[in-house]
DNA sequence: TCTTTAAAACCGACCATTCGGTCTGTGTTA
DNA sequence: TAACACAGACCGAATGGTCGGTTTTAAAGA
């Protein structure tokens, strides 16, 4: 089975994490793809739906974090199986990037984002309840960490939890500006492991 | 007089402010304004170069900061004035907006980066020292107020001058995400205080 | 002060190109 | 043999940009 479908779709999406929705034309989808116009509407109906169905289909679950699975019994391990489950995703949508195209992967997650806020109403909403419910998972995680006494801190338990949050999307920030994302995990590694070591008692 | 290509200029700032390069059209710029085509390419030789001098004359600034003259006696006083400059800087931007448009400004100040990173290569780079000068500026005054017993921490000056850093920009980023950037500086005031609070002796 | 005049400022119809999208036709599959 | 999967020439709309012409400005001349 060739599931023209979902390549042109895999495409699309590296496409889009480039150079965002209004760059990227119907060409290079079509081009990249290795298909045809035809093809491409046999499937979509318009290369909003395209973009539509993107977000859908591989960019929620990028961001996507089902933190009840997370392991909760200690702060360490938690953001730990953070990182692991970030540098899984980061390694595969890597792979997938040079099955296609050369060179380095100039993956700048923002800017597909920033686009799918704008043109899809919808998604205002879930990156706002998305964002809230990760500080409230690290949140609780953290009382946790406390009762048990893993850490000791004057931090409120929700000013901690924003400081984990917040620098890992600082650095993220910082690695699509020095266009060294491949770093960023180590870096926001280093950064939690060292926060971590200043409130572990 | 009249500085019609300033009126230009800061139009083109606030359209790209709004929806990046490609999504601006020329007529927008245009008509927005209150000139002509004949008008913009009197003054303009391209769609790129207004597009560059907006870089150039205000974006450049925007982001620009001159830690030399920032007081450097206390980390309190150096995040303060540091919070102060961009409260300012805000509200700026936020008056000329409302002088030519109506309603909330969707100030996306990453956009218009993002796409003077990938069209403007001269940027890439100054932005990285930028960067890097950042750092080094929070790491000085770290060092100094380590030196005069203002805090006290295990964690290396670095790393904390990474966590001033990473946050304020995870947070900048967490508002454009939520469309409320107008909150931006509160927020990053109340995390930059808790995190001064605890380790300040 | 009025007139001349040339450059600067500005207008908007128009142009070439590119864009997203359509449509007719052809090969393939079940 | 009918539905599916694709190809690619083609289309109208939109886009960035041009150009001939008009108005405004301001310095110079009478």
């Amino acid at each position: 089975m060739k599931d023209s479908k979902g390549q042109i779709l895999k495409i699309s999406l590296l496409l889009f994490l480039q150079k965002g929705f209004k760059e990227v034309t119907m060409n290079e989808i079509v081009k990249s793809s290795g298909f045809s116009k035809g093809a491409f509407y046999h499937y979509f109906s318009s290369k909003e739906e395209v973009f539509k169905e993107v977000i859908d289909v591989y960019f929620k679950q990028m961001l996507h974090l089902d933190y009840e699975t997370l392991p909760s019994d200690s702060l360490k391990s938690f953001y730990q199986a953070n990182l692991d489950i970030h540098k899984k995703r980061d390694k595969m949508i890597r792979s997938w990037y040079q099955e296609t195209f050369e060179g380095d992967f100039p993956n700048n997650i923002y800017y597909i984002l920033f686009d799918a806020l704008r043109l899809l109403p919808e998604v205002r909403e879930q990156q706002q309840k998305r964002i809230k419910a990760e500080v409230k998972a690290w949140e609780k995680v953290i009382e946790k960490a406390r009762a048990n006494d893993e850490i000791k801190t004057i931090l409120s338990s929700e000013n901690l939890a924003k400081q984990f949050v917040y620098s890992s999307d600082g650095i993220a920030l910082h690695m699509v500006m020095i266009s060294s994302s491949a770093e960023l995990i180590d870096e926001v590694k280093t950064v939690w492991e060292s926060l971590y070591k200043s409130i572990k008692t």
